[in-house]
DNA sequence: TGGAATGAGGAATCCGGATTCCGGTTAAAG
DNA sequence: CTTTAACCGGAATCCGGATTCCTCATTCCA
């Protein structure tokens, strides 16, 4: 009935491993997107499926991990364009931001492309993610810097397609958003 | 030897569940996208997996049928926009038409999203819709309905993404392509 | 240092879904 | 109305990849 558990330290070698685990996926993922299989992530991180297994006991769980550390980095990101003085420049700075991130890791690219703007539940870095890109939206909008039938929903759909076109289209995506930024502005 | 084969008229039963295969594989595909199972389709045909099978040796041949047939609805829907009298409005009723068919069809807005531009290998039909983009494009350009350095491949881009926003986004996508087109526009 | 307790490995297993096979049918030809 | 090539159906099989499990190796603590 008791719990008089004697808590011993996470081993040193266990800690480690996860670490070289996150690693590996967070490259493989990046590169190759998130079809890649357990089996690979294991050996490039140097370990066994199963202690793969032992750290994330499923595939969408180390998918999610990933997901979320990277999602964190872009919100982190997003800071210095939230202070930006020109609202314009905040928003456009970000959207490059975005693009160049993506640009460099499909797997990212995945993610955005599927959580921006789906009214799913998600984790509440994908929420904070969306408050960013609100946040950017509505000082854009008050500043100017984008029509003021601009929605939030509207950027939106504009970094879920510049995802798709990143991962899938041969042109020059910087091209894109440029587009898409005039496309926002007012007028 | 000698080949004096008396050849036999195609069944008509069999002719008629080629139909019905196409006809079912086109509605579950553009209501699920080509994620559907083998053994969905021939159910949906009234037909046995084996026939299914006999019609389309590999799935992805089936799926390759139905998407060039989609494909050439695309480029035979673009004819009036080819000749309407204002460019501005050929491109932009397009890429209204467009919307309209994706929104109807996952599956076509998956093969969208994935083919425009994808310097890939790829069948005519794909060839003659880019033709056609092109087409649009030109016109408009010439006509000053978009800047003269829009590209098709910016073009391109903005299919592939509204394939992505139809698919995968909240908003609504009507607004996607004013926002698109608006973009486009000179200055 | 001794002996759990926790972690590592990776072969074996499980699973979902595509593809194959073959005995039973059926339409076309004479 | 036969004959017979073509065709049908769908159970059985094959396959790639995720996930489990059990044995052995390490690390931590007293």
């Amino acid at each position: 009935m008791s719990t008089p558990q004697p808590p011993r330290k996470t081993r040193t070698d266990a800690e480690r491993n996860r670490d070289r685990v996150l690693e590996a996926a967070r490259a493989l993922f990046a590169e190759f997107g998130h079809e890649v299989q357990m089996a690979e992530v294991a050996r490039a991180a140097g370990v066994g499926i199963g202690t793969l297994y032992r750290k994330f006991p499923t595939r969408e769980e180390l998918v999610a991990a990933i997901a979320e550390q990277r999602s964190a980095d872009l919100v982190a990101a997003a800071r210095p364009h939230l202070a930006a003085a020109d609202p314009a420049q905040g928003l456009a700075g970000f959207l490059r931001h975005v693009g160049e991130t993506l640009a460099g890791d499909r797997g990212m690219s995945e993610v955005i492309e599927k959580s921006m703007g789906s009214t799913e539940p998600q984790g509440e870095t994908r929420e904070a993610l969306l408050a960013v890109v609100a946040e950017l939206t509505g000082r854009a909008r008050d500043g100017g810097a984008v029509g003021r039938d601009v929605t939030t929903e509207d950027v939106n759909m504009v970094v879920c397609g510049l995802a798709a076109v990143i991962r899938n289209a041969a042109g020059d995506w910087r091209r894109y958003v440029e587009v898409a930024l005039d496309g926002l502005r007012p007028r």
